[in-house]
DNA sequence: CTGAAAGCGCTTACAG
DNA sequence: CTGAAAGCGCTTACAG
C-alpha cells in the first residue's frame, strides 16, 4: 500500500508537505505543490482515513437504529435520512434490533468504542430514561423520549389525531376500530413519557371521537415488526365484522347487534390500511361507502393498495432534516461535563440542558378511501 | 478520554499487557489480569475501536449499494442483508445512489480510502466492466455482472420466466403485457452482460410465451427508484385497455379490435402486480378472471396489495447468506496480484479467476391473482 | 509471563 | 513556506 511517506520520498518532501497538500490546507508554494501533485498521481496515492479518522476521533458514521427495514415506514425514514445525513458529510450505519438480532445496547457499546459518532434512535427500547442519558456520547431520538438531555424529534401525531377525527365526524361515521400495537404500548410508565409514538395518535382520536359521541374501540396487533401479523390481525377483525354483521339482520338500517351500528371506519398505520381495503373487497363490502379507511405514515403502500389510501402523512423529509440537524449539533458541541466534574455538573444539570423537542405536522391526504366531506 | 495508558498506570502494569488483558489474547497470570481489570472497572475504560482500525487496517463495514430504499425490493435485500453480514460481525453502510445523489463512484472512492471493507453492489451503473475490476479491493455484485474477477450472486430468473409461463400456459392467458422498467435495458452491451437482472425474466418469460403462440407484448416505465412512476404507467396501461376492450364489440367474446384477443394477463414487479390490481377494479375488471397479474420479487406488498399476489418469489435469506459470504471471502482473500507485479499478473489472470456467480432459485408463490391450474 | 519499543498512516503545532 | 517531532490509542513482535 502507497501512503504519504512514499509520496514525500518521491516528490524529495517531507510527510507534512504532502499533508498540506492533500488537505489542501495551510501554504504550499506551487511549486511543491505540483511536485507533490505528480508523486501522487505517479504512485496513485489515496489517503487512508483510517489514519485520519484514528487522529480526529471521528468516523463520520452515524448510527440509525431501527427495528427493521422490512416495513415500509421505517425503510422510507432511514432512506430520508440517509439522503440528510450525506449533506452533512455523514455516512449512515443501519442498526436493525430485529432484522439481526442484535439489541439496542450493542449498537450503543459502538456508540461508545468510537465506531460511530452518533446514534440516531428510532427504535422501541425498554431502557430507562437513565440509560441513555448517561452515555455520554451523542445521541437523538426520533418519536420518542429518552430523557431530558436528548433532542427528540417526533411528527405531531395530536394533530393527526385531530385531522383523522375531524375526517370521521364530517363524513358521518358511526362506529371506528383502531388497529395498532400491543396494549402494552399504553402502559403510562412513570411521567407519561411512553417511548411508543402512535399511542398519542390514538389517545387525540379517542378523545376527539368520544367527544363526538363516536363509538370507538382499540385492537391490538404484535409488534411493528411483525408485518404479516398485521394481515393476519386485520384478516380475523374482518370475519368478526362480517359475522356481526350477517347476524344482526339490518345491514342497511345500520344498526347491528343489541343496536349497536356497525363498523364503518377503520384505522391504523399504512399497513393495517392496505389490508384493511383487501379485506373489505374479500367480504363484499363497498369502501369508502360502507367502510372507511384511514392510513397513517404515508409511504409506498398509499399507491399499492387496492385503493389509493386516504392517510395521515408524515413529513419525512422535514423530519430526516431536523434529525440530521440535532445530530450534528450533538456530535459537535464539546459535550465536556461528562469526566471527572461529575460532583458540581449535577448542580446544573436540570436547569441547563432540557433539551429540545421539534414537532413536525403532519398532513391528511385524502385518496379514495374515504368518503368527501362539506 | 481514559485510554489504555490510564488503565496501565492505575494497575500499576504496562499498556502491553492491558491490551492482552482487553484483546483476551496470550498468557496474562491472573493476578496481574485481576488487578487491570479491576483498573478498568473502576476507570469505566472503554477501548478505542478507532485505534485498532488503523492498526488492523479494517473496518468492520461492508458498503450495500441499492438505489433506493423506498423500493420494497431493496428494502428487503438490505434487511436481510444486514442480518447476515451481522453475523460475520460485519456493519451494514448504508450506500443510496437515489436517496442521496451521491453515484456509486463517491463509494468506490470511500472503498480506496478505506472507510469500508468492501462493497455489495446492487444497484445499476453505467460503468464497464473494467472500471469494476480494477478497483483492486473487494467487491461482490448483487444480479449483475461486473467483470470476469468479481463475484456475483443472483436469483434464477430463467427459472422465473419459466414457472410463470408455465402458469400464463396453463391458465389459457392469450394476450400478456410485461411491465418493466425502460427498454434500454434491453441493450446487448457487448458481450450481452447486461446489468440489469430482470431482463433475463422477461426475455426468458417471452421466448416460452412465443413458444406457445401467446401473444405478448412489453411496457416500458422509468427507473427502479421511481415508484411512482409505475402506479402511473400501470394507470396509463388500463386506461389504454379499456379503450380497446371497449372500442371492440365483444367483450364477452374474447377478442377485441382485429381479432386481438384483449389482455389478460398483466406481469411485472411487486409494485406493478400491485398496481394493476388497484387499477384492475378501477376499471371494473375481475382479478384473476378476466385478467391474471402476476409479481416478482416477494416483498410486503404481496399481502398489502388489492389480492394476495401470485409471485416469483426471490429467496432473500439465500440470497443474504451468499453474498455475505462472498464478500467475507473476498475480505479476507490475500488480494495480491495489484501492486507492481502488473505485467505477469496479465497473463494468468483469465484462467485463474474466473469469480463465481451463484444462482439462488425461486419459487412460485400463488395468491388470488392467478387461475388454478391443473 | 511482562515490559519497552516500534509502528498502523496521518495531522498538527512548533521551530526554522 | 517547509521539515522534524510528537502523537491519535492501540497491537504485535521482541527481548527479558
Amino acid at each position: 500500500m502507497v501512503g504519504m511517506r512514499d509520496v514525500a520520498k518521491k516528490a524529495g518532501v517531507s510527510v507534512s508537505t504532502v499533508s498540506l497538500v492533500v488537505n489542501a490546507s495551510g501554504y504550499v508554494s506551487d511549486e511543491m505543490r505540483s511536485k507533490v501533485e505528480r508523486a501522487m498521481r505517479e504512485l496513485d496515492y489515496i489517503p487512508n482515513e483510517l489514519a485520519r479518522n484514528l487522529y480526529r476521533g471521528r468516523t463520520g458514521m452515524i448510527g440509525v437504529i431501527v427495528p427493521t427495514l422490512r416495513h415500509p415506514f421505517f425503510a422510507t425514514l432511514v432512506s430520508a435520512l440517509q439522503g440528510r445525513l450525506a449533506k452533512h458529510e455523514l455516512q449512515t450505519l443501519l442498526c436493525s434490533t430485529a432484522d439481526a438480532d442484535t439489541g439496542e445496547a450493542e449498537y450503543v457499546s459502538r456508540l461508545r468504542r468510537h465506531m460511530m459518532d452518533g446514534i440516531i434512535m428510532a427504535a422501541h427500547t425498554d431502557h430507562p430514561a437513565d440509560y441513555w442519558t448517561s452515555i455520554g456520547r451523542p445521541v437523538v431520538a426520533f418519536d420518542r423520549a429518552l430523557g431530558d438531555t436528548i433532542a427528540t424529534v417526533r411528527s405531531d401525531h395530536e394533530q393527526g389525531g385531530r385531522l383523522v377525527a375531524e375526517q370521521l365526524v364530517k363524513s358521518g361515521a358511526r362506529h371506528v376500530v383502531m388497529v395498532g400495537g400491543p396494549r402494552s404500548q399504553f402502559d403510562d410508565r412513570g411521567e407519561g413519557a411512553t417511548t411508543f409514538p402512535t399511542v398519542r395518535y390514538f389517545q387525540t382520536l379517542g378523545e376527539r371521537l368520544d367527544a363526538a359521541g363516536i363509538r370507538h374501540e382499540y385492537v391490538a396487533c404484535g409488534p411493528v415488526t411483525d408485518v404479516e401479523g398485521y394481515a393476519r390481525a386485520v384478516h380475523l377483525l374482518f370475519d368478526r365484522l362480517s359475522e356481526s354483521r350477517s347476524g344482526g339482520s339490518a345491514r342497511d338500517s345500520g344498526v347491528g347487534d343489541a343496536g349497536i351500528p356497525p363498523v364503518d371506519a377503520i384505522v391504523g398505520s399504512d399497513v393495517v390500511a392496505a389490508c384493511a381495503v383487501k379485506e373489505a373487497f374479500a367480504h363484499g363490502l363497498n369502501v369508502p361507502r360502507d367502510v372507511q379507511i384511514i392510513g397513517y405514515d404515508g409511504t409506498c403502500l398509499v399507491d399499492c393498495a387496492g385503493l389509493t389510501l386516504t392517510v395521515i402523512k408524515q413529513d419525512f423529509d422535514t423530519i430526516a432534516e431536523r434529525l440530521a440537524a440535532r445530530i450534528v449539533d450533538a456530535v459537535n458541541e464539546p459535550e465536556g461535563r461528562e469526566s471527572k466534574d461529575g460532583e458540581d455538573s449535577k448542580a446544573g444539570k436540570e436547569s441547563n440542558n432540557a433539551a429540545a423537542v421539534d414537532i413536525v405536522p403532519v398532513s391528511l391526504r385524502t385518496g379514495d378511501t374515504t368518503r368527501p366531506v362539506a
